[in-house]
DNA sequence: GTTATAATTTAGGTAAGCCTAAATTATTTT
DNA sequence: AAAATAATTTAGGCTTACCTAAATTATAAC
């Protein structure tokens, strides 16, 4: 059974190498983690030695399937979380991470498999990402940004980059919700903020805003 | 913020306290937790310097009124999941206690309380216990046990003293459950076994069965 | 291709929470 | 009340997961 720095370690190399090619580096996990590179130095070796990862001395970390699968147990959990308290417990969007991040650590897979069950099977969590099935499987579908789109473009809004909770309360703030349509409407030169259109209102956002939403064209 | 090994140090406390005068003993702590004396003494130290009990060396230790609370707070915890995971995830009462003992530990006020609400605000646990207030407040009633009733009397079975899943599967065989009557009918001598009436049947149990089961006589 | 800089690892230290074995204190027996 | 036994504490070690500072390796700049 791993500990709960494992556990984190882990999860941590997985979302470090969706947007990186080869080893996800020593720095970037210690910052992610809020910790030091010498402690996560320490923890590679271990994560290597019980085949959680592969890692090469000054050459970074990558999951073995092992790895992988287990990081993504820990997902499936930490985002069926997510769903019980928005759907069951009134929490808002960005209220849940916090919690879900606890919980996702809790030992039981009858307790994760009947939350799945109660929950009615959730496809995805509520800022959009997808749950992994019990066997720890995912489908990753590349996303677009909302600032890859060109103008008169139409996305739907599916997920967001960036979790925290000062962007989810600037979406709600803004009536942007995971599923309307999106359509860029023109961008301004001097700063590339994006005009767009929202069912019948118009709005505008940065671009800082428009690449932190991960949409689909339609 | 107290760590788990703390958190759970208080509650063996609060419950070694319940039938014992004075203070609980070093070695009835490590019993319960299953770590060694020399262990307990490193943590009462500790517990003692940061307020939660009253530690004398060689004479045990005590809770003050902040360590009953805070020991009240992880059991109002404990026992609303564990009402969450029978009424709503179709965990049977002798599967609880583990996944319970980890819940039990996760930090966010938010949290228990909406998780109270979803609940309807339980009063009791699968077992009969009774669940704290957010406060921590708790009305702990002076229980009897079968074993205490008279030939010819009746009790209301509303709680067992010793939870163990051997024993919850017994008294599910038996269709003994949580505030059925039960009436002593007769008390065999040479093992003091039992001879109870339960709604239509009749049946034996031995005394130390009888002495786990909590009533109030009817 | 050196050199400067940045990233990473190593060495050595700390705190928490556990342990065993020895010493001390309390309790029970006689 | 003294001796035997039991309970408890102290002393000293171990492991995990952190840390800082120094040494090493990789990468970028010239």
């Amino acid at each position: 059974m791993l500990s709960l720095s494992e556990e984190n370690h882990l999860k941590s190399i997985f979302h470090l190498s969706i947007n990186s090619e080869g080893g996800v580096s020593t720095n970037s996990i210690a910052k992610n983690l809020n910790t030091k590179a010498s402690s996560v130095t320490e923890m590679l070796k271990k994560l290597n030695e019980k085949l959680f990862i592969v890692y090469i001395k000054y050459h970074g970390a990558q999951l073995t399937e092992l790895g992988r699968k287990t990081a993504l147990k820990i997902i499936r959990k930490h985002r069926l979380w997510e769903v019980f308290l928005v759907e069951k417990l009134d929490f808002k969007w960005d209220e849940v991470h916090e919690v879900a991040e606890q919980l996702e650590h809790i030992q039981s897979e009858k307790l994760t498999n009947e939350l799945d069950k109660f929950l009615n099977f959730p496809t995805h969590d509520p800022h959009g990402d997808p749950i992994p099935n019990p066997a720890g499987f995912i489908k990753i579908i590349p996303k677009l940004k909302l600032s890859d789109l060109g103008i008169g473009e139409t996305g739907k809004f599916i997920g967001v980059k960036d979790s925290s909770s000062a962007f989810l309360k600037y979406l709600d703030k803004r009536k942007i919700s995971l599923g309307c349509n999106i359509k860029v409407l023109h961008q301004e030169e001097f700063d590339q903020s994006l005009h767009i259109g929202l069912d019948e209102t118009n709005l505008t956002i940065s671009i800082k805003s428009a690449s932190n939403l991960y949409i689909t064209k339609i």
